[in-house]
DNA sequence: CAGATGTATCCGGAAAGACCGGAATATTCA
DNA sequence: TGAATATTCCGGTCTTTCCGGATACATCTG
C-alpha cells in the first residue's frame, strides 16, 4: 500500500503565498508570515524567489502576482480547440439577439465563463470571462452536471455543497438531481432569479464522444426568459450553434 | 554590501517545471526531467506537490496547467481599474467605427494586449487578449515605449533587441529612437505591415500623472490606415476616448 | 526633528526535508 | 505476450530551507 506521501512543503507554500498575493491583491512579507505563521524572514525568503519567477513582480514595495497571468490565461484560452471553434459561432448568435452569449466549463466543481461574447446592450450583471459560480445556481451549470457521472456529482455536491445564492436557488440534492433529469429529458437547461435576480438563462451542453465538454448558455431580463416563445427561439438558436460546433469540433481542419 | 542570494532552489525548480508544462502544453516526469537533467523521481515529487495545489492539474496520464490559470487571469483583468474605465469607451469606439480597438500594456518588456474589442468585420489576425509582441514592432508599443524613461528603454532594447518581424520593422535603436521624439511630438504613433504585413495600426498613450498606463490603438487594414484623411480621423477617435479615460480614471466613482 | 514603532532585508548555523538511486508498478507498442 | 518505456514508490544522505537575531529602511508622532 503506497504511503500516502505528502507535497514538498517548499513547494506547497510557495503556492499558497502566490494564492495570499492573488486574494489580497499584492502584499508584504509581514502580512503574509501573520496569516501563515511563519517569521517574516521565511516569508520573505520566498518572496524574494518568487520575484525571480515571471509570475511575480514587485511594484509600490508589494508584491504582485504580474500580469504574466493575463499572457497566460489568454493564450491558454485562445488556443483551446473548443473555444477556437465556438467564437464565430457565438458571435453569429450575438448579431442575430443582441443578448450576451458565453461558453462554460466546469472548473474544480465550480461553473466557469470561459468565453462570452456580448451584444451591443445585453444584459450583464457581473459575468466575464473568467468568473465562476456554483454550477447548480445557473443554467449553464446544471447544463454540464447533468451530464457528469453520477459520482462526480455527488462529489461535487460534497465538496461544493449547495450554496443559496436566491430565493429561487435549488439547496435540496434531491431537487438538483430531479431536475437534472429533467434537463437530460429536454436536453436544455433553463432558469430565471437563482443565481441573481433579474437575470434568467438557457443552455445546452456540448456533448463529444459520450463526454461533457461544456455548455452554450444565453443570458436574458427574467422578464423575457419567462415568456415562452422566446424561450423555445432561444433554446433552437442555442441546439443550432451547438450542432455548428460539434461538427466543427470534431471535423474541422 | 548584501551578498546577492540566490532564490530557493526549490521555488525556481517548481516554477520552472510550471513553465515547462506551459510551453510543452502538458508533459510527464520523464520529458520533463530529462530539459532540466534531473533524476525523473525528483521531477515526480515536484508534479506531484503541483497537482495538489489548484495551478496543475493531470488529465489523460499528464499534468497540465490548470483552467484556474484562466479564472485568475480572467479576474484579475475584471477588477483592473484601468480596464474597467476603458472597456465601455471600447464599445462606444467600435460601434462607431467597427474596427479592432484594443488596449495594450507594457509587460515584462513587451507589449501586451490586455483587452480588445472587436467590431463585426474587424480584422483579425491573431491578436487577442493576451497576446504579446515586440513594443517597437506595433504603433501600442510604441505609444508606450515614448513616454517610457530613457533608462528603460535601453534597458528593454538590451534585454529584448529589435526583432525583425517584416521589412518595415525598425531595428536600428537609433531610428527608434527618432522615431519615439516623432512619436512624443505628435502625440500618437502609427505604423503599417511592421507587425504583420496588411495589418497597420494608430495609437495613442494613457498617460496618468505623469505615468504612462498603457495605449489605445485601432488596427485597420494597411490601405485604408494610408488615407491620411482616415488616419486623422481615427486618430481624433482615439484621443477622445483617452481624455475620457483618463478623466474617469482618475475622478470616476 | 528625534525618537519610537513597524516593516523589510540580511546573515549564518541548526534542523528539516529535498534529492535521488534503485526497485516496483503501470503503460505502451510491436 | 513480452520487451521497452514511463511512472510511481521508498528511505537514507546531505543539501537547503528555516528562522532568531541584527541591521537597514520607512512611517508616524509629539
Amino acid at each position: 500500500m503506497p504511503t500516502d506521501r505528502t507535497p514538498l512543503t517548499t513547494v506547497a507554500r510557495a503556492f499558497e503565498i502566490l494564492s495570499i498575493l492573488w486574494e489580497l491583491d499584492g502584499a508584504g512579507p509581514s502580512e503574509i508570515a501573520s496569516r501563515l505563521d511563519l517569521p517574516d524572514s521565511t516569508v520573505y525568503d520566498y518572496l524574494r524567489s518568487l520575484n525571480d519567477t515571471r509570475y511575480v513582480s514587485r511594484d509600490d514595495g508589494e508584491y504582485h502576482l504580474s500580469s504574466y497571468f493575463i499572457t497566460i490565461g489568454g493564450k491558454m484560452k485562445y488556443r483551446n480547440r473548443l473555444y477556437q471553434v465556438s467564437k464565430p459561432e457565438m458571435k453569429q448568435v450575438v448579431s442575430e439577439t443582441d443578448e450576451l452569449v458565453g461558453l462554460t466549463v466546469e472548473s474544480d466543481g465550480r461553473a466557469l465563463v470561459y468565453h462570452q461574447e456580448e451584444g451591443r446592450q445585453a444584459l450583464n450583471l457581473g459575468t466575464y470571462s473568467g468568473a465562476t459560480t456554483p454550477l447548480h445556481t445557473v443554467a449553464t451549470g446544471k447544463a454540464i452536471l447533468a451530464y457528469l457521472p453520477e459520482e462526480r456529482i455527488d462529489e461535487i455536491i460534497e465538496q461544493r455543497g449547495l450554496e443559496k445564492r436566491t430565493d429561487q436557488t435549488i439547496t435540496d440534492p434531491e431537487v438538483l438531481k430531479q431536475e437534472l433529469e429533467q434537463v437530460r429529458e429536454d436536453g436544455y437547461a433553463i432558469d430565471w432569479d437563482e443565481q441573481v435576480i433579474g437575470m434568467g438563462m438557457a443552455a445546452v451542453p456540448i456533448i463529444i464522444d459520450e463526454e461533457i465538454l461544456g455548455s452554450f448558455g444565453i443570458v436574458v431580463p427574467t422578464g423575457r426568459i419567462r415568456d415562452s416563445t422566446y424561450q423555445e427561439e432561444i433554446v433552437q438558436k442555442l441546439q443550432e450553434m451547438t450542432n455548428k460546433v460539434t461538427i466543427n469540433y470534431q471535423y474541422g481542419d
